[in-house]
Order: C-alpha cells, then sequence, then structure tokens
DNA sequence: CATATATATTACTTTATAGTAAGTTATTGC
DNA sequence: GCAATAACTTACTATAAAGTAATATATATG
C-alpha cells in the first residue's frame, strides 16, 4: 500500500504516501495490513528465526509471497535480515524495534480473532 | 476477504473463510483490513452518525466506496443501520457492541502510526 | 412539472495483491 | 559430474479491491 518509503541517515522516514501522511489509522495498515504481513511478525514476536522454519510457521504461504512479504517488512524496517555465509545458504529474520512495537496491536488483533465467533 | 458469514438466531457467528477459522490474526484482518473499513469505524467510536456526515468525514471515499464498506460492516455486525421513513431519507449508522468491541484496536493502529515517523 | 435533496446502485475500468510453477545459485558429499 | 540443499527469483496468470461516472429513488417545494 504504501507508494515508497525513503530513510535517512538519522533513520528518520519520510513519507510518500500521499494521503496516508495525514491519516495514522492508514499508515499503519499501510505498513502490516496485506495477507500475510501480520502472521510473519506474529511468528518472529518469539525471536527470531531462520527464512525456511518461519516460513514453514505459515501454512499456505507460497515462495514468492514469503519473500515478497519479509522484503517489504525489511524495508519498511520492521524485520532485519541477517545472511551467514555458508552453503546451503542461511537467513535468519527477526524484528527490530520498530517491528517489536507493534506486539501490542499483533497480540490485539489475535486476541480478538481469538475471543471472537464465541 | 471473509468470504461468507452465516449467522445464527443466536447471533453466534458461523465462519466460513477457510483458513482463516485457523488464524485468529487473518480473521480480524479480514473484518477489517481494507482501505476503509478502519476509516469509518474510528469515525462511529464517538458516536452515532448519519450517512452524508460519516461520509464527509472520511475525504477521498468514493460513494461507490463508501456504501460498499458500511454494507460490509453491518453484515459482519460490527455495525447496525438505522433508516428514518423520512424525504429526503435519512440513515444513521452506530457501532454495534461488537464493533466497539473493536475500540482498543482501532485506537492503537491509530496511535502507532502518529507516533511512527517522529 | 422541474428541481433539490440524501442515500444508494450499477456498469465499467484500473490497480493491487496473490497464486503457480519453473528456474537460479553456490557448494558440499557421494 | 551430479544430486541435494536453502534461499531465493522470475514470468506468467488469476483474483480481489478500489476508482469513475452515470443513474435511481421518493417526495416536497416553487
Amino acid at each position: 500500500m504504501p507508494k515508497r518509503v525513503k530513510r535517512r541517515k538519522s533513520n528518520t522516514c519520510i513519507l510518500i504516501m500521499e494521503k496516508n501522511i495525514q491519516c495514522p489509522l492508514n499508515y499503519t495498515m499501510g505498513l502490516i495490513g496485506t495477507k500475510w504481513k501480520p502472521l510473519v511478525l506474529f511468528h518472529l514476536l518469539e525471536g527470531g528465526l531462520r527464512s525456511g522454519l518461519l516460513q514453514k510457521k505459515i501454512p499456505g504461504i507460497s515462495n514468492k509471497m514469503f519473500t515478497q512479504t519479509v522484503r517489504e517488512l525489511e524495508r519498511d524496517g520492521l524485520i532485519s535480515r541477517k545472511v551467514f555465509p555458508v552453503v546451503p545458504p542461511k537467513v535468519e529474520y527477526k524484528l527490530t524495534d520498530r517491528g517489536r512495537s507493534l506486539e501490542h496491536i499483533l497480540r490485539s488483533l489475535d486476541k480478538w480473532g481469538s475471543e471472537d465467533c464465541s
């Protein structure tokens, strides 16, 4: 949803999202409001995971969507990606501080969904 | 996002959303995870509003998207719709109890979005 | 009887998101 | 030298969400 995000050295982000800049709700939804993003973030709450394991925790996600999702989350500063130069390759993903600051929201969304429909 | 929702007399909802039924996070996102739904719900937090006023509070939303959004929110039991049989027509929307139970989430999404990018 | 009103709908197009399936890379161990 | 491995990547297709613009309704008012 967000069109582009630029990042300065200071790590301050300048958003170029037209209307979203005026709408915190849409801004947040633009960062996490896709089919797979909340799930990826949620599974990282308990700690970093290597790529394959993280993907296995999310049944139904395709290769393509997995990569695309983590790429965007990384681009938006919500997760970090660490590559270990070994063969076969090893990559670990974990939440950044910014990503962790969503913990409360992620757990609320999860809680609401499981309490509902009772 | 949700494929269908059936509702019993008891008001218990039976969800037919394939994977979502197993995933509270996706279930919640399926109900509120579109461009306009969080905004509509947010603006109703302060109390019921008649149709035109609610729509005016959401700059950029088209007629079509407004109607579609409130229809789905109503279908999913998050808002209620009251028609006054007058001419010209008058319609009021307000949160149901179920909708109000999202207040905490909506405010968190809004807060996160406004605190971020500082 | 034409206009204004508030709410809503429809047909159509565009854009965004997601899915499928095959291919790529680089090295180790047989 | 070829299969196995983990982590991607690409080309292509399909589906879903959103946008545009015109039209519908019912009636009271001038």
